[in-house]
DNA sequence: TCTGGGGTCCTAGGACCC
DNA sequence: TCTGGGGTCCTAGGACCC
């Protein structure tokens, strides 16, 4: 009986969730940084400048859809209609740690949920969800130049939904509160919106539930959780829980590290040399290796994939090795190696290469007393070495890190993985913005 | 011709153990 | 020839998210 527990939840101890989201958000970056763009249709390119990741209101009217590619808008870029940037992920990630900062300040629990999508707990917070909303977006947008949306709800589901009308409905200026409704204002509600726009409910269970005849929000909070259960997933289950407004999932406000760190891209063209490919893999690994320290984690095993092709109008292939690390380690030296080894295990001469990917696995925390599998090694001169080389190797990290935050990615890196600025392999970037805010060298030069 | 990259969680099935 | 039941761990694959 779904109903059960609804009235049960619809009282003063309900919780109260927001979810803040920064609209267009790549594309808002590039507006905070170069106003020229603002009013007009703006595009964000994917890496290797394939298709469009973000899109602005004008962008989006003119009916360009979420990953279309390149070549489908190439006319409207060169009669002027259309600005297509390359992506430019230093800004963006910098621009959304200052948005962030500035939500925690609205409240003491905060969970971080993607570059541009932070939830807050409201519960207990005094104002109603309105005047907290429209606080948020007025100093957000005050402090940092991003425009967002604010939903709110009294489980996440539901602030995703709420997020999702305060984009869609001009008449609510950005701020959507659906605490506190009665049951039957809710479902109205929920029945305008297609079963697809609920966050859990993706392409492939659209078409199924459509099947069931639940193909509204209304109809999936309106379903039995058990029976959802015994058809679909317990995931499905907690969803059609959250929608009746009880709360299944729980704020995350304490970061947990990542399980697995990848770094993978596909090649600006296709290369054929082992040379090319040892040098893109050692690149990778460097890179997964810094993302590994900022985590303050060590892997316990490294795999590297690499893409290739039997002729240009084939399907793609992939082989894959994969090596452990004993004892774990995050030395960017000791990964870019190992990483070369599984390539060679791999690599056969002859084949269009066109993407490679290195995956950082058993990953834990790097704390001295942490257990981690150290060597058999009955030789304590041996051991005790070892032990200086890691001591040593994490000094040279620790100086490899500092440098290039102050002077940029792949400033200092291993001879294995430098390479000529034309590189074949480099990704396509032939629009980006300067890095306004993260390199001395591009700073952004404010004329007041 | 041209279509990204980086994550998480759940489930089913096989290996293995007692 | 007979041939249980229950548990854990691991992995691959599916589905979802941004």
């Amino acid at each position: 009986m779904g109903g059960r527990d609804m009235g049960h939840q619809a009282n003063s101890s309900q919780k109260r969730i927001a979810l803040i989201d920064g609209n267009n958000f790549y594309v808002s970056c590039e507006r905070v940084m170069q106003p020229r763009l603002v009013g007009r249709p703006v595009i964000v390119l994917s890496n290797n400048d394939g298709c469009a990741i973000s899109r602005s209101d004008e962008a989006k009217a003119m009916g360009i859809k979420m990953g279309a590619p390149l070549h489908e808008f190439r006319s409207l870029i060169r009669n002027g209609n259309l600005e297509a940037l390359s992506a430019n992920f230093a800004l963006y990630g910098d621009l959304s740690e200052r948005m962030m900062r500035v939500l925690g300040q609205f409240s003491p629990r905060q969970e971080i949920y993607s570059i541009d999508e932070s939830f807050l707990d409201l519960t207990g917070i005094a104002g109603t969800g309105r005047q907290i909303g429209t606080d948020i977006r007025q100093r957000v947008a005050r402090w940092t130049g991003i425009p967002t949306c604010v939903g709110i709800g009294p489980s996440k589901t539901l602030a995703k939904l709420a997020n999702h009308l305060a984009k869609k409905v001009p008449r609510l200026q950005g701020v959507c509160d659906l605490t506190g409704l009665p049951q039957e204002k809710l479902l109205k509600i929920l029945g305008h919106i297609p079963v697809d726009e609920v966050w859990g409910v993706g392409r492939r269970l659209a078409p199924r539930l459509a099947g069931l005849g639940i193909s509204t929000a209304a109809h999936l909070a309106s379903a039995n959780p058990g029976w959802i259960r015994k058809c679909f997933s317990v995931t499905l289950a907690n969803t059609v829980r959250e929608l009746q407004g009880i709360s299944c999932l729980d704020l995350q406000d304490i970061a947990e590290p990542r399980q697995q760190i990848i770094h993978s891209r596909s090649f600006g063209a296709a290369v054929r040399q082992f040379s090319d490919l040892a040098q893109a893999v050692s690149m990778f690994a460097c890179q997964a290796a810094a993302k590994l320290r900022i985590q303050q984690s060590t892997a316990a095993a490294i795999q590297v994939s690499i893409f290739y092709r039997n002729n240009p109008w084939s399907i793609t292939h992939q082989r894959h090795a994969i090596l452990d690390l004993v004892p774990a380690t995050d030395s960017t030296t000791i990964l870019a190696d190992t990483a070369s080894k599984c390539l060679r295990s791999i690599f056969e001469p002859g084949y269009d290469y066109i993407k490679a990917g290195v995956r950082l696995l058993d990953i834990c925390p790097k704390h001295p007393d942490c257990a981690q599998q150290l060597e058999l090694d009955f030789d304590s001169a041996q051991t005790e070495s070892a032990a200086q080389a890691r001591l040593a190797d994490t000094a040279l990290m620790r100086t490899l890190d500092q440098i290039n935050a102050r002077f940029g990615d792949g400033t200092l890196m291993p001879a294995s993985s430098s390479h000529r600025a034309d590189a074949p392999w480099l990704m396509r970037q032939k629009s980006k913005s300067s890095n306004f805010t993260t390199n001395w060298k591009e700073l952004a030069l404010v004329h007041c």
